[in-house]
DNA sequence: ACAACTACTTGCAATATGCAAGTAGTGGAA
DNA sequence: TTCCACTACTTGCATATTGCAAGTAGTTGT
């Protein structure tokens, strides 16, 4: 996870991925965008994860250059940037539910809320429906700037 | 990713997982364990992946030790070590079969065969329950032993 | 004009990884 | 029974990545 390039992989989708996610912060980001509408730098670094500036800064660049982030700056309020999910990031959606049930399940001591997990066994589908929808907007409202 | 703890991190199963996760090959052996029945060291060596071998006898023993993989000696032939999927690590399978179709969709050089591709569309859930029940059977002959 | 804010960079020590080589316990053939 | 190959690792060391602390640059509000 550094500017250079690493041995060639094989062409596996699996691996793949793991070289834009492979590591152990950028889901993480991904995850604040995802759940917690996160969207700047400095909300980013305060999410309580403890990740340092500099990984930060690399990661979120390497979002934008995969693609799975849009990075706009804000004309009106020229010293803040938003970081916004693109359509390929909020396709990571499926994956990252299916993560948060596993690691539910099976990490005892780091669970969601019960409301939460009832909410996703009911209709998990329509959950994932309208963050999605909401995610759009963000984008959406990205991009207009 | 190493034998030390890494700093604390916050109570989300995303942070859990990645913490299991995290890193650029544990997901790989579980890929070689699930989708191509590997189940012994050299064959994880020789996957094409390129890992090297003292990364591949921490992961996996990282893997046991977090309960995601069975480790066992054969005792008709203790040279041989075999390394299973657990429940816990055939429960991935969702999040494995999410993060294939996305890297699919969006890494060009990198899809799965076409009749794959099919067969997941058609049928998803199926597939996924046919290759649960192999892993499954995997398992229980390896504690047979 | 200045202080605070936001988004970064930079330098360096601490960690983790990759590579090459070596070890230990079988098992099978001669 | 001896020896060679095989399998699963370990070890040592160079290189790469990360974490931490500090610093910089552009912007905004006062």
């Amino acid at each position: 996870m550094s500017d250079k390039v690493h041995p060639p992989r094989s062409p596996c989708p699996i691996a793949a991925v793991l070289d834009v996610l492979g590591d152990r912060w950028t889901l993480l980001i991904i995850r604040d965008m995802m759940f917690r509408g996160f969207r700047e730098y400095g909300e980013f670094l305060d999410a309580g994860e403890g990740i340092s500036t500099n990984i930060l800064a690399e990661r979120l660049k390497r979002l934008v250059e995969t693609g799975i982030a849009v990075r706009r700056e804000n004309p009106a309020d020229r010293k803040r940037v938003i970081y916004t999910l693109s359509e390929k990031g909020i396709d990571l959606m499926p994956a990252i539910f299916d993560m948060v049930e596993w690691g539910n399940k099976y990490f005892g001591h780091c669970q969601i809320p019960e409301e939460y997990e009832r909410a996703i066994q009911k209709d998990k589908a329509g959950l994932m429906m309208s963050l999605r929808q909401k995610l759009q907007t963000m984008l959406n409202e990205a991009e207009e700037i």
